[in-house]
DNA sequence: GACAGTATAGACCACTGGTCTAAATCTGTC
DNA sequence: GACAGATTTAGACCAGTGGTCTATACTGTC
């Protein structure tokens, strides 16, 4: 463990213009190819750093990967507005949400290259290992972000929020998915439509009292 | 392309036992590493095929998973009772959605096998390019059950199908894997009921009129 | 100049999935 | 039984993989 971090710090105090060199060729090649198939040999001949190089400033291929999903991650997170205020009520707190919502929704489709790199991420099992802190940070996001809606009230609390939690997010990411390969064909009314009416499942999925809703038989395992 | 399909005509004419051995092998290996870190080296020498055994009956790593998954596949579609009859109303809808729920969890609950078989399938993308007919068999049936829904007026009907699907069937994964994780720890009763409350969610995402239901304000894109 | 610590180059390793050739074994025919 | 042709098997071999290790070069300090 003492040898990730000393590596990671080693690329730390790199000249800012050679860490971008190196990293963008990594990205270029990861995203090619996802994680498992990129070559990094071929990621080390193509931005001339020997074996010994890179071993000295990156632990393993998979903290190659890292280095350059964090760096990724901290560019979107810079583009992100957070919201500045807890919300009061159920409204405001939805409200909230669409705006996260909406935020990041644009940002993705304005920025191909961040989306991309997102989507690689979830691809494969083991480039998410490889990424485990930067997912434990956003898993913690959003589990506060569904916190404050339980107790609000606006947010189902009968399920472990961390099932509800992975539901949600799952169904995003196919959401985003499908919008990445489809939303070409469509005009930009029609996208923004059914963007909304993605946001409208989400919510679904995560209001309470939806029993008095529609009528959902009890479940009957045999 | 026909190079895959004598390969497959070849180990349908094999001896039972024998290719039972193979997979049952080449299985657990699978299973065990997963699609990639599975060492097909190794799965050879452990059931003992020779290079030019195992590359006349599999076209290739790939085609030796898909053998393998659509060995697990069929067993699991043989243990799926199917409900005989189309619905002929909302209720009847969900109820029968509701069965179908009850049964598939009820299946992989009592067959760890299936179950940790299905997870695998869905932790790698170049798992799924390897047995992507059959993971087109399983699109089409859940396409044709939305349908069916929303023709009755039980499922909404403003999204694209597909979409809808994807966003389902990944939330419902989800949650399968968090069953998978956490279930142990928690006795029969209370995870009945999160089963339930599960297949609540799953049907307020696919329910129309949410607009009706909570009162979720439009997005606002920035 | 000697000595440390830092940094770099690249030979080398076991192993990977996949190809290819040559031999072995089976099959039908006379 | 003998031969021919096809089917099946064995395993040497290949380029490429991520990763290790040693030898060397560079740097500042006394």
């Amino acid at each position: 463990m003492n040898h990730r971090l000393r590596a990671r710090e080693r690329l730390r105090k790199l000249p800012d213009a050679q860490r971008t060199a190196w990293l963008d060729i990594a990205e270029e090649e990861f995203m090619a190819f996802g994680f498992e198939a990129a070559s990094l040999n071929r990621i080390l001949t193509r931005a001339a750093i020997s074996k010994g190089q890179a071993y000295y400033y990156f632990a393993d291929k998979g903290d190659l990967y890292r280095a350059v999903i964090e760096r990724a991650f901290d560019e979107f997170v810079g583009l992100l507005e957070v919201a500045p205020t807890e919300p009061e009520n159920t409204a405001a707190y939805w409200q909230q949400i669409a705006a996260l919502f909406g935020n990041v929704t644009t940002i993705l489709q304005r920025n191909d290259r961040l989306a991309e790199i997102g989507r690689g991420v979830y691809r494969e099992a083991r480039a998410q290992t490889a990424i485990v802190d930067l997912l434990e940070r956003l898993h913690a996001y959003l589990a506060r972000l569904i916190e404050t809606g339980q107790r609000l009230g606006a947010v189902r609390a009968d399920l472990p929020q961390d099932l509800l939690t992975n539901m949600a997010f799952a169904a995003l990411r196919e959401a985003d998915q499908w919008f990445a390969l489809n939303a070409i064909d469509r005009d930009q009314q029609t996208v923004l439509a059914l963007n909304h009416r993605v946001f409208t499942v989400f919510a679904a999925m995560l209001a309470p009292g939806t029993e008095s809703c529609g009528s959902v038989p009890p479940a009957t395992p045999s």
